[in-house]
RNA sequence: GGAUAGGUGGCAGAGAGGUGAUGCGUGGGACUGCAGAUCCCAUUUACUAGGGUUCAAAUCCCUACCUAUCCUCCA
């Protein structure tokens, strides 16, 4: 199982140090409502890590929730709320747009809040080793003590001027520092700490907490490849001095953003979809299905056609999905042993989903074009499907709901009478009730059939 | 300007030296009371442009053009 890794840009086999991973994934900060960006990036890491689980490897995966920001107190003040109960809303927020999508493959979700402790302490320890200090606004970490820094961003120092955005900070000594420990300002959240009142800076949020975790190894870093400089970059760096090792972590990867309009979906521009707004119309398996559809690396053009897509492609695969259960003894063979081998060989190839995807396509035609299958292909199909739909989640389960079996077999067979003296209407009238029960009844040349919507 | 990733059919989107990925859409046909679903056939010089390497290039190399992301807010 190989995924490429940005540091080197080389593809590092995960898992071959130990068969228990242990993974950290950069989680949002919660000011504002998750959006279909958010989502792609942890579908992703969603899906690695179930398959990974499939194929036999315990995995610990940790996320954290960034709950103290700038931008979590901004809004607070913008709308008179206090940031704490405003951060507090939005992780519940975010956890129902997780729960919607399917993404429960987290072990633990560490809020920042609730590790300031952590955090003291590895400002404490790098405070020993010289790679602090303090100015009048807050506690800084001297950058230049680390040659690398920039090894994530892939520039040299030279390279490393000055961005747009920058702000030449005048007492900074250097540049590219960043802030560990903010001191408190009038109406902030604060927490005691040796360096005064204050709360803790961005990057040290992220590090304190995997450290704590993971102690002095983990097996694969990712987030969004908006974070990699300058959030990824930092913690790289707080790492490394940590450790004395620039192996923390053998692997980073980064998840594409989601465009909109050729354009990155996020709330500074000011162009995203909430997942409010596709919730109330498509499916946990539809979004995942468009998502999936793509690799996690690359940018995704979101479209609300890639949704009505993926629509028709879940059903189609739902159908052959349910023709698995009217097998008979003897039948069409199928050769599904291949079919898995090749799924497993490109999901073991960094993850590739799409194929992924197509090759269920493939074995869901297959099973289509058969008039009929013998049990043992029927069997082995449906486990093929049962199994990939663990790490994919694009298999709708049957919903049971609604009304009886028995009573619909019964309608059933007043309309076959009715159809029979061409009272067509009247049959028509009994489609149509039915199909506003969320019974679908399809005319075929074996009779009728039916199903669930 | 720098770094990184790209440019593939009407559209979405894989592939990474050699047998048309997959899907959506479109056209035709079968089935059918209608609808729907399904099946069959077609959409067969698709790989930004120009050079180069090779028996063979969408794939490797060079040049140009274009796009996106990041360059201290972001998943």
């Amino acid at each position: 199982m190989k995924l490429k890794d940005e540091i080197s840009g080389k593809y590092v086999e995960i898992g071959n140090y130990s068969p228990n991973l242990k993974i950290y994934v950069c989680g949002p900060t919660v000011y504002d409502k998750p959006h279909l960006g958010h989502l792609r990036t942890y579908v992703a890491y969603d899906a690695m890590v179930k398959y990974m689980r499939h194929r036999g490897r315990s995995v610990f995966y940790l996320q954290n929730i960034t709950d103290i920001d700038d931008k979590i107190i901004n809004r607070a003040l913008e709308t008179g709320q206090d940031p704490l109960a405003l951060s507090r809303k939005y992780t519940l927020d975010y956890m129902d747009a997780m729960k919607y999508a399917g993404v429960d493959s987290v072990n633990y979700y560490a809020m920042a809040t609730h590790h300031i402790k952590d955090i003291i302490k590895q400002i404490k320890r790098l405070e020993k080793k010289g790679f602090t200090y303090t100015l009048p606004d807050g506690v800084y970490f001297r950058v230049w003590m680390l040659k690398n820094y920039g090894r994530l961003k892939h520039q040299s120092p030279e390279e490393q001027k000055t961005g747009a955005r920058a702000k030449v900070a005048e007492l900074k000594e250097d540049q590219r520092d960043f802030v560990l420990w903010k001191f408190k300002k009038e109406g902030e959240p604060s927490w005691r700490s040796p360096w005064g009142e204050g709360r803790p800076g961005w990057h040290i949020e992220d590090t304190a907490i995997s450290l704590s975790f993971f102690g002095s190894r983990f097996d694969l870093h990712g987030a969004g490849r908006d974070l990699l400089f300058p959030h990824n970059e930092a913690e790289l760096s707080i790492m490394t001095a940590l450790k004395n090792s620039e192996n923390v972590c053998p692997a980073w990867s980064y998840t594409g953003m989601l465009k909109i309009n050729g354009e990155k979906m996020s709330k500074s521009l000011n162009n995203f979809i909430p997942v409010d707004d596709v919730m109330q119309k498509y499916s946990r398996e539809e979004v995942r299905y468009a998502f999936l559809s793509s690799l996690y690396p690359t940018d995704l053009d979101f479209s609300w056609n890639m949704l009505e897509e993926s629509r028709k492609n879940i059903s189609y695969i739902r159908r052959s999905y349910e023709k698995l259960e009217k097998h008979s003894q003897k039948g069409a063979s199928v050769d599904v042993g291949s079919y898995r081998e090749l799924l497993y060989r490109n999901m073991d190839d960094d993850f590739n989903t799409r194929i992924a995807i197509s090759i269920l396509m493939e074995l869901a035609s297959e099973i289509m074009k058969a008039n009929s299958l013998d049990s043992e292909s029927a069997n082995e199909a449906k486990k093929l499907f049962d199994d990939a739909n663990t790490f994919l989640g694009i298999i709708p389960e049957q919903k049971e709901k609604g009304i009886p079996e028995q009573s619909v077999e019964s309608l059933l067979k007043l309309r076959e009478l009715l159809r029979k003296k061409k009272l067509y209407p009247e049959s028509d009238a009994i489609r149509e009730a039915l199909k506003n029960a969320g019974i679908i009844m399809e005319d075929g040349g074996n009779g009728t059939e039916w199903r669930r919507e």
